[in-house]
DNA sequence: GGCAAGCTGATTGTCGACAATCTACTTTTG
DNA sequence: CAAAAGTAGATTGTCGACAATCAGCTTGCC
């Protein structure tokens, strides 16, 4: 009779302030595309929405510009988020150097049981994502995705929180918006296994190169998404 | 007449608001230390202290937040943070990695006015602060701290914003507390100089390895400071 | 006498209203 | 007719008060 009663779901509940709630469903808007990249944010008009006083929605706007995915100016309001070219490089960079410093400690850290649960992630990944051709394969969320766990395999616990609490929100918004990329999700796929076999070898330095080589690659493929899609808008009748 | 009238100082006042205001005097107050790490911050007694209302103090407070220089937790209260000795490593890791790529950017992109520019910085350095035997060296800020003009000159402002926005105080904070230490100052203005020698020849190969040095250094010598104080608090009588 | 439960005081979370500021439109002027 | 100034509307910033929650103490019970 006291199965789930005393204990909240502590790992979902994250206390029940109105602040963290309106937070998250925010969070998951932005990030799924439900808020348009670039628009405008109207406090008034979101807390008719969501039911609440501006009090805990401005702090939630708050949390959401710390997370990078909305940017304010004062007097003036708030916009959703939306990377120019450059800074979408500039982000993989950092990331490359972030994700690449700690897949060196995951390698040399990590557990055996860790890993093995860490290759079951992956052909889990496999077997479901196969058959979606790849449509989904990078809309994978938190423990299920495998950067996330490499990452939290690390053992810096500060390296962790900037890149799983405050960029990732922010990765996982673009890489939903470039997911249509045809032939990517199988790479990466494959670049995934090759780094996974470096850190069950212990061989830090060989996982480390990987992962670096691997978000390179990640962003090459952005680059060759912009690039397409500028030849598209400046030659309108080119191909078409 | 018109002289000052229109424009008002652009990079100096962050707009009115009290918010922005009670922010960056918190935290000056955090950094420097007069507020002392681990203390509680009370709403009420701050907003008093400032003499603003609590609404915009808890905005400056969750920036305080994203700047990592103040814990919060939800229903008890905010915390001046004090890092313990492995996050301190921890966050020191990170810089190795950022800072050292930063500075290899730096060493491709700086234009030969900056790289003299800087020169001119460490040289005022040497007049200025080699009379105070070090004792202020690690408080210079902003454009006058080596780090940050490195950082800046890497031309990845995504890079720059993290680093110099989010973790730079942080640091700061806790490199004023170290600041102490009688011989790490010379040292550190020597390694200085050979990072910026590596910049103006343009070998960014060089110039990230140096940085990556220097600040391992600097965690050696804070590793050291812990090792002191263990030793002093666990027998107390053993050299005193 | 020690420990647990209830209570008191203070603190944090939330709300609605007022003031300052910005955006967009209208009006006026050259 | 175009451009600039003025104005109206809405939005953001700020405030004080009330409700929910937590920390520490007193009280009661074993």
């Amino acid at each position: 009779m006291l199965d789930a009663l005393e204990v909240p779901r502590l790992d979902q509940v994250d206390s029940g302030t109105l602040s963290e709630h309106v937070f998250r469903r925010i969070q998951a808007a932005i990030v799924k595309g439900d808020i348009a990249p670039g628009s405008k944010i109207s406090e008034p008009e979101l807390a008719r929405t969501y039911g609440i006083s501006r009090g805990p929605l401005r702090e939630a706007i708050h949390r959401l510009e710390g997370q990078k995915l909305l940017v304010r100016v004062p007097h003036v309001g708030a916009r959703v988020v939306s990377l120019s070219h450059a800074e979408l490089i500039e982000l993989y960079e950092i990331r490359e150097s972030l994700e690449g410093m700690a897949c060196r400690l995951a390698a040399e850290r990590m557990s055996e049981a860790e890993i093995q649960d860490l290759r079951k992630v992956l052909s889990t990944h496999e077997r479901d994502e196969a058959f979606q051709a790849g449509v989904g394969y990078y809309q994978q969320e938190g423990d299920f995705d495998f950067h996330y766990r490499i990452i939290q395999g690390s053992g810096n616990r500060t390296l962790a929180k900037l890149l799983c609490d405050e960029l990732y929100q922010l990765v996982r918004m673009y890489r939903i918006q470039f997911s249509a990329t045809p032939n990517r999700p199988r790479q990466a796929f494959a670049e995934h296994h090759r780094i996974l076999d470096a850190i069950a070898d212990r061989d830090g330095e060989l996982a480390e190169l990987l992962m670096r080589r691997h978000i390179c690659a990640s962003k090459r493929n952005i680059e060759r998404h912009y690039l397409a899609a500028q030849q598209q808008t400046s030659q309108p009748r080119g191909e078409a």
